[in-house]
DNA sequence: AATGAATGAGTCTTCATTCAT
DNA sequence: CATGAATGAAGACTCATTCAT
């Protein structure tokens, strides 16, 4: 009984601090790190500021605890890993579907987060490792056997793959700063992207002959 | 003579103004707007406070002078204008190339606002208008004449050229997280990009043939 | 018990804010408006500075609790009503003890907001709508009944009323410069007053007479 | 020619210091002392920040600048001794009169200071001295001496005084709070104060008889 | 565990004053 | 003498954090 206890307890600090989490990135999105105050974030959240800081050890914590969540949430690795076995225009595909849907769905914690990450050496840091570097590896692995068998010609390997995940850097900033073609165009990116990235923008011979 | 010395304070006007905006930059860049003080600026740039409210109105007021001065410093939209003749190939080598430059020479001013950029509404609108849209549209027409004359496959191209602009955007974001691959290999980004989006990454068959 | 809860908070509340109020008003006296400090003020309060930012909007909005809180304490109002039935003698002589007794208590709190009123056009407009027309309208409307019975000779109400109301401000200043014989001699002012007012220096016939 | 010289760049001096109290006078009336800035003083002025530091010895030598120039401007003593020999109702008109146009005079001047004088003790105590002792000590001698006379009635002097004294202190208050009854009937306000003053309110026997 | 009043360190900003030109 | 740029001390105000209830 103590063990069940423990777990809804468990459930109930988990539910709290992601009530609080909401409303964090909620407010942070909307005004930034700075100008959002705990007083604003504990009346969205709909608690007391004391109650913040029963769950969240400082302001600054209430971001880390953003990024974690947005890791977890985050499954691009196994989807990936899953995907990593397919021709490289239905893996990029895949893959740009999924990030597309994921920067959709975490825009918010992602807005609210990335200023602020871009400032701190330290949240630089933590961010770079679990959302860019681990994934670079992944797709650095994926290109380089590709090429190896012939289907990806030969490239500068880890370039390529930043330029890759640069874009959706870029898009994701695009969307913040409210470009229309980004925004309304959004579910057209895949498609738009695996054109330009695999294909190039440059004529083929035999579709000018086709 | 009256106009000779205006001149002249004009001159002075205007260097002490770069003299406080650099110093802000290198502060704006290690710290980020908020972190730093207006004590630390003024220390920085070898003046008092009350001389940094001699040239600018507000704190704020020192993020929209980066920006302006970054606009200045932007000659993008000639010498695109003047590459807007050569064949696309040539010509988006040569786009890059100057982008690559632009951003290494502006990183710091340019890393200083971005997350106050981001985080701020005005700043936003300004900044997309100045640094974004204006280019985008200039592509956009490089890129539908070329699509007419068949230099370049169709595409969809509002998105194809925020494509393009999201990877320098991106790329930038990843010299400020750090990342290795892309500050060392800095100098090579213009050819890949091309080879990446020109000729995309599928292997082409007479390639293959030969 | 929620609501009992309410009343004691509001009380708590009231409490505090009278608690900064007379600090305020005993530094504002002493040092004026603009040469007090909120940490001087806090201090002498005996609450943090920010403390009094959670009662007050701005060190401005002080003076307007002073003010009302002035407005509470003053019951003219009602007082002069009560006398209007009397004849005129007992009346002025009524309300002149009122009004010398008002100030006497009110001394700090007028003093410390006086000059602060005479300075902002908005305290200005509010502090003469209180304090100054809503008492010269009750006399003027006394004075004209008392000319039509007979009981005050014709005279020009509206100045002569204001003319009363001065002599009590001016009284007021006196005291603030510190003028030792109206500071001395203030539980005589009202009889003064009433001889001055009600009888003029003009020696009577019949008083000479007899 | 040195004696010549000397002459004439002494009335450079003073005229330089009066624009510059004009100036002064007409700033600090409208937005009080300390709202009042040394570059906006500088400005009405027509001269530069440095020039008016170069006639006076700080912002508040200003205020003492335009109360010696009040009462320099104030000959309220000669023209009070001059009617010292009238009968009182005719010496009293004229005082009041006098009175009167020079509030209307000094009006701008008065305002100017008086906020700042009933808050710095030395202001206050030299204010007092110039402009109140010294009045106050001759009216109380012309009324002591109607008074054996049999022209005054006996009253108590100092209080009487005092209470002469602020029906102008408390009218020049009424203007500053913009009292319109005050405003538009300025100009008989010598009369109906003689009439209260010398006459009283209550009506005379004789006349009623009349 | 939740509350929210109290805290006070920290910062932007103002502005009287100085002084080199 | 006049100027006005530079100064920097001073102060109102904010807000993350604490803790008694």
């Amino acid at each position: 009984m103590s063990a069940a206890q423990d777990h809804i307890r468990e459930q109930l600090i988990e539910a709290r601090r992601n009530q609080i989490l909401d409303a964090t990135a909620k407010v942070f999105a909307e005004k930034g790190f700075h100008r959002a105050t705990t007083k604003e974030i504990a009346r969205a959240a709909g608690v007391s500021e004391g109650t913040i800081y029963n769950y969240f050890a400082s302001k600054a914590d209430l971001v880390v605890g953003i990024m974690t969540r947005l890791a977890e949430l985050d499954a691009l690795g196994e989807e990936l890993a899953g995907a990593l076995q397919s021709e490289p225009r239905e893996f990029f595909i895949a893959a740009f579907r999924h990030r597309v849907n994921r920067i959709r769905q975490g825009q918010e914690m992602l807005q609210a987060i990335l200023p602020e990450v871009l400032t701190s050496p330290e949240l630089r840091e933590s961010f770079y490792r679990q959302y860019v570097l681990r994934i670079a590896e992944m797709l650095e692995q994926y290109v380089r056997t590709r090429v190896e068998l012939g289907d990806i010609r030969p490239v500068n390997v880890p370039l390529t793959v930043r330029a890759l995940q640069s874009i959706f850097v870029g898009l994701f900033v695009m969307r913040i700063l409210g470009d229309e073609a980004v925004l309304s165009g959004w579910d057209d990116v895949p498609e738009v992207l695996a054109t330009l990235i695999f294909d190039g923008l440059c004529p083929r011979p035999e579709e000018v002959a086709g």
